[in-house]
DNA sequence: ATTTTTATTTAGTACAACAAAAATAAAAAG
DNA sequence: CTTTTTATTTTTGTTGTACTAAATAAAAAT
């Protein structure tokens, strides 16, 4: 059974291979921010124990049974950020700092019966989907809101490097999963688009904002 | 803030004093199953950080501090329950477990927010009273149904010394908080209890399971 | 007052998580 | 293809938590 520390690391590598299809001793240094001595002492404990496959020098990956930890771990993540939201009200800016903590709790009947109650759901409440118990997970095609055009009209079904501010950012200009937006203009000095959206118009929104808004063409 | 092992010991103490006023490191290394040097040195850290007033081969008893430490877990503990049964749909025999797990967690909001979902319960599935964020805590004056006599007649208030294994005997011979029991008979051989209650005629109660059910009298 | 029980001290183990500095290997640049 | 740079690993060492066994001291009981 994995610590609490070598969960984080689990997750983090699965992150990083999600973006880069492997990770690195000095990524995950940075990420976890630790010396690279610690993080190789530590990938060896993680491959002493069949969860990652490991040569010295070489990229890492997770292996059959790590992505299973891994994906494991991010669904209790994503089950308890549910949860929160739809059974205990939470806002949706709200719940990854709590669900840090829970997501490291051994009670498997407890999430499967968070997962029972909110009807076994696909996603969490920012879009991102919930692995299931043996690790698949159906991951959607969704671009970024920032690789689209004027005229195009889409619907928001997740947010991605999603933090606290810009949730909070996001529900103050009254955007939720399910906004569609309509480009009306993109700058081509800095990309910040101009968007309407329910009864919103002529909103800017940076293109730090737009790359992180994942959504579905509807027209 | 305290890790879980020291958590542990803080609670250990606090059932200890409840019951004989004062808790001796041979009772903790019982309770705790370790070692009695292990004890001693964990007393000493906790005194360390004024959780505990403690001078050597004296008994042990938690500073206010302590005794304020002490009653938040059980509260985070009480309130899980609480919120497993009510609002999870867990039944009362299987909540222990996953609430020794929850109540180390540190996320106030997620206890504040059970608590008022639950509409500030004052006591757990099982009865026992939920301290408050102080440390109060009201203690009702119940008495176990084995002082009672023939004839009269108590109402389940909470039933204390719950194993699972109880809980499901109660639940199986339809037992609940709230039931009324009327009192048949008394064998002096082994104060075992002939109880009437709801539909139920006859019922024979150990005396193990009568020191459990702490009643209020109605007659 | 001596024995027994209880608690403490001492000395040590094991493990987790970390870092600084030195050594080495791999990759990039010349 | 050798040199330089960068990335990784090794070595050595630290800190903290939780624990035990054996020796000793204090308190309680006979």
């Amino acid at each position: 059974m994995p610590t609490q520390t070598k969960e984080n690391y689990l997750k983090a590598i699965y992150y990083l291979q999600q973006r880069n299809k492997t990770a690195t001793i000095s990524e995950l240094a940075e990420e976890m921010q630790v010396n690279k001595s610690t993080v190789t002492e530590m990938i060896k404990k993680l491959a002493d124990r069949g969860w990652v496959d490991y040569q010295k020098y070489k990229p890492i990956r997770l292996s059959e049974l790590g992505q299973v930890e891994a994906a494991q771990i991010i669904r209790k993540h994503r089950l308890t950020e549910m949860f929160l939201v739809d059974i205990m009200g939470f806002g949706w800016e709200e719940v990854h700092e709590i669900a840090e903590e829970v997501e490291h709790l051994k009670s498997e009947s407890l999430f499967d019966r968070m997962d029972r109650l909110l009807g076994f759901p696909d996603a969490d409440p920012h879009g991102s989907p919930i692995p299931a118990k043996n690790g698949e997970l159906y991951r959607r095609p969704y671009k970024a809101l920032s690789n689209y055009r004027v005229g195009d009209t889409l619907r928001l079904k997740a947010v991605i490097d999603n933090t606290d501010s810009l949730l909070a950012m996001l529900t103050d200009k009254q955007i939720g999963l399910g906004t569609e937006f309509n480009i009306k203009k993109v700058e081509p000095f800095d990309k910040s688009m101009v968007v309407d959206y329910r009864n919103c118009e002529g909103i800017t929104l940076t293109h730090e904002v737009c790359r992180r808004l994942m959504v579905e063409q509807i027209n």
